[in-house]
DNA sequence: GTCTATACATCGATAGAC
DNA sequence: GTCTATCGATGTATAGAC
């Protein structure tokens, strides 16, 4: 512990330690706001309960949430960071087809481990909640993220990045919506990817319909 | 307009008629409901508001359904009898494979057409909503109904099925979520059908991996 | 079946004292 | 920032008249 500077003007510092404390115990309402959610539902977040859990009543939240949907939105925000965190920490691989295929495991993991989460992240359960801007901006990088991984594995047209969204998006949801824990669609991820970067080929090299078989 | 035989049994015919008029109250209760759950969210569904639709004050709805959640089960069973009216009107086509490409175009508009529908539906929006054993066969019919065209396309195993209904949750999601009201994801039902069905055959033909190209 | 009336629980949100 | 008190809304459910 080192003594403070005395002589610093007097109002600067503990504006400094405040927002600091505030920011921490955002930060520590968010952490409840997940379990409470995990355990009842995102909808059915209550935050009479929220405040309990933070040693505040229910109205003190509201030092630190402008109302509920800023609640969400910072959970969204939360989510996000943590969904690039995940990217980040994936390790390199020799070829972009692999790493395309690591990317797209690791985010149906991501979405089973915390069904919640995901929900909130990819589908719009509660009613009313957009993301503000700033936390939108964190989704879309994630997005371009992603975007530049497909490019790189061979991927070039709007309807190439679409097609791709759609079948993440499809396996992160029957895993999670019919499977929550196993790996029934986890496992199609390598099969996946090799089918849609075969087809990606085919578009490039053909006008994009299937030829008629030979006479088998 | 006929008359009534008169020689009937008198408490056969009127049982009969109340039935009737109750069954038909309950579907426009259900009628209203839909409309309701499009304006403001099926979570946000409001009992008092939806008697005053139907000219009832709200403790008479419980003359109809016993609670907010069978409520929910009727418009799920409602939904699911849509849907399969809606793959029953199909025409027939000459190829399996053109039959299946109708079958997610048709699955993809229908979800698009009503979002609060396809989120009772395929989502669960509604926490403690599980349908009733009755409902739920219903959507197994449907997913029986959509298995058959796939085995009739040539899908065989259960990843087979299960990648299937990957792509066309994700292409449905994707196109509620994104682009509510325009086709960018209707658009690629053709082309994901092929991509998968082009996979399919090389399941069968190889061992699934994708062999390295010669030298370019 | 439908009504009035009422009760009890929950919830998000606000006013105003300290 | 935190509190107490309160508001208006919700869903659930019941009693009892008609």
């Amino acid at each position: 512990m080192s003594d403070r500077d005395w002589n610093q003007p007097v109002e600067a510092a503990p504006t400094d330690r405040r927002r600091e404390r505030h920011v921490a115990k955002q930060s520590r309402i968010v952490g409840e706001a997940w379990k409470l959610a995990r355990r009842d539902g995102l909808a059915a977040l209550s935050l009479r309960e929220l405040a309990a859990q933070v040693d505040l009543r229910q109205p003190s939240l509201y030092a630190y949430f402008d109302s509920k949907l800023a609640l969400y939105d910072a959970m969204f925000a939360d989510g996000n960071h943590q969904l690039l965190a995940m990217a980040a920490a994936l390790p390199e691989r020799d070829t972009p087809s692999e790493a395309l295929i690591d990317l797209v495991r690791a985010l149906i993991t991501f979405s089973t481990k915390d069904p919640v989460r995901y929900q909130l992240l990819f589908q719009r359960p509660v009613p009313g909640f957009e993301p503000s801007p700033e936390s939108y901006a964190l989704a879309l990088a994630f997005y371009e993220l992603a975007s530049d991984r497909l490019k790189a594995a061979g991927a070039k047209t709007a309807d190439d990045l679409d097609l791709f969204t759609a079948i993440v998006s499809g396996l992160s949801h029957q895993q999670v919506a019919n499977d929550p824990g196993g790996d029934r669609w986890v496992r199609l991820s390598r099969r996946a990817v090799e089918m849609y970067l075969a087809d990606v080929e085919r578009q490039s090299t053909t006008d994009g319909t299937i030829p008629r078989k030979a006479t088998s």
